[in-house]
DNA sequence: TTGTAGGCGTTATCAC
DNA sequence: GTGATAACGCCTACAA
């Protein structure tokens, strides 16, 4: 197999091997006719450099890992796809690391990744955006890395997020404008930052309406079908059971939809259900749903573009607006 | 940064740097004494060999991609997991790359990759795993690959399947034998070899049942929820509806059932509704569903097993059992 | 069974 | 602005 090098092009282009290496990574001091003639050159044989060998050398290796460990398929895909979009503009891999969220190695896995790849960066997601071992390693290691939702420990590394409180918040208060007093809350799964955010939107929208919580009416949830599902059941066995549910992923909602279907209640007649992150589950598959919309790919693609920035940028905290979207029709409420 | 190097792990061992690549290579040849000593030596100093520089090096990059240009996260979802399970096990980094089917650079992006990476391999899944062009660049190329579902052309590369027409046929067979005479099919995309191997299937058992088959009662689909919703819509707008649709994908099936749904058409009593691979979508949002399990993890297992096994072994085709799964009782149907 | 020399394709350093 | 030359960390080929 034979393979074009940058002695190729430089043959070709009659200057030597490292004013063409200038050429491509755009350095300073190469002569405008220089540039040019090695530019065409190198469209001329197809070169296309080693990745490996440009990471053994110099200091970038162009590829970037995502760490993902999610219940929800649309999630990691949405986040792939807007992590790739920025990649592709920049000429980077992406490694998709999915990870078992229990995995007693994970430290270690990651640690080997790094090690064995040098990739310029990482981008975590949760709950592992929030774990601090994690954290304190990659800090320790000196990796660039960048957080999708992050809990707490904000101020010091790049981060992508949405306001979760105030947009549950505005969940809440919809279902209250519209009436609503028993309003029931199904809880993401502990381990997420996200689930303690949204909850506090709820509590304090019950809280700014004068509203006295009733902790029966909240429950525990992981994020996935089966315990949304779940959660409704026992919401709906209740004395007096709640009016509107909201869950707090669209996963969620949909096992509340389903449990409402199995009893014959109907949505939103007799209840009202609203979900968070509506991906095709719950909003498409049972329309009847008023929804956050998380902008997931969004989140991606900022996420890549912190990390691709600058080798010694100071760290950002970048927000990414959200929608309500209320049973199919749309207001956009935040794009900041 | 201060990198551990087989240098190191040699002056550690007290032996040379041969050896200690040795020892990481499995090769034969190494002292069991010897061996210890260095493995020994190398968890002591936590050593992680640069995969750049062995690739530089070498004849492998311990990096396969993954092209994946597929409709459902669900899908996309499991093949990955199944190959990174694989890859896991063999020290191997995925790349995953997401492509859009229409992108006019495909070819381009896909020898960049190669070029750029040197990767050991790659799997390919449907509809590029059919994709001549695409095949023909490789082959040209001489990089390893694994077809999914491959249609045509498979003798002469390696590839992991179900019997798709198999199974289509069990499924429409079992919905013939409940007593359905009329029994509608919404196939998949056009460009996916699977939906002709399903269809096939599908009027093979209609055939066998001595059942003219109505093609007012086939119609077009693309695998994704809405072209399984409108399908349905306008077989259950029919003079004579069918009995029961058999969708070629989960996310039809899901489309088909919410178009009962929305009708008030009672599944199983009044409407009769099979999928094909379930996901979540359909067969758990909504449960009366017969529907084939097609195992797409196992396939992406197989398929990266099929990849990483030997250098220069022969082109080999290996089928992957399925399950019919009867309103969510289970039968074993085929493991070969 | 073990060790030595050379090179993989690029970037970094330092002259010119 | 441009060009030699030395790394980068490992594997291949050959020698011992």
């Amino acid at each position: 197999m034979l393979r074009v090098t940058i002695k190729d092009v430089s043959r070709e282009a009659g200057v030597s091997i490292k004013t063409v290496s200038r050429v491509l990574n755009n350095e300073r001091y190469v002569g405008a006719e220089t540039r040019a003639r090695v530019q065409a050159a190198v469209a001329q044989l197809k070169f296309r450099p080693s990745l490996a060998a440009r990471s053994l050398a110099g200091k970038r290796s162009f590829q970037i890992a995502l760490i993902c460990d999610n219940p929800s398929p649309y999630y990691v895909y949405e986040m792939q796809s807007g992590i790739r979009d920025r990649c592709v503009e920049e000429g980077v891999r992406m490694i998709a690391q999915p990870y078992d969220r229990d995995s007693a190695t994970l430290i270690e896995d990651i640690e080997n990744l790094v090690d064995a790849t040098s990739v310029d960066g990482l981008i975590l997601t949760p709950p592992v955006t929030d774990y601090a071992a994690v954290l304190e390693l990659l800090e320790r290691r000196g990796v660039r890395f960048v957080r999708v939702s992050p809990g707490g420990d904000v101020a010091l590394t790049s981060s992508t997020f949405i306001d979760n409180e105030a947009a549950a918040r505005l969940m809440t208060e919809h279902l209250i404008a519209l009436g609503h007093r028993r309003i029931g809350i199904v809880r993401g799964h502990p381990d997420y930052a996200t689930s303690a955010q949204r909850f506090a939107g709820y509590a304090a929208a019950l809280e700014g309406a004068g509203i006295a919580r009733d902790d029966t009416l909240v429950r525990a949830g992981r994020y996935d079908f089966a315990s949304g599902s779940a959660a409704a059941e026992a919401l709906l066995d209740l004395a007096a059971p709640p009016s509107a549910i909201f869950a707090s992923s669209d996963d969620m909602a949909a096992g509340v939809l389903a449990a409402a279907h199995r009893r014959g209640i109907k949505v939103p007649e007799q209840l009202s259900v609203a979900g968070f992150d509506d991906t095709a589950l719950a909003s498409v598959v049972w329309p009847p749903l008023t929804t956050i919309r998380q902008p997931t790919r969004a989140m991606g693609y900022a996420a890549a573009d912190l990390l691709l920035a600058g080798g010694d940028s100071p760290a950002e905290r970048r927000e990414v607006g959200y929608e309500l979207v209320v049973r199919g029709s749309t207001g956009v409420v935040s794009p900041p």
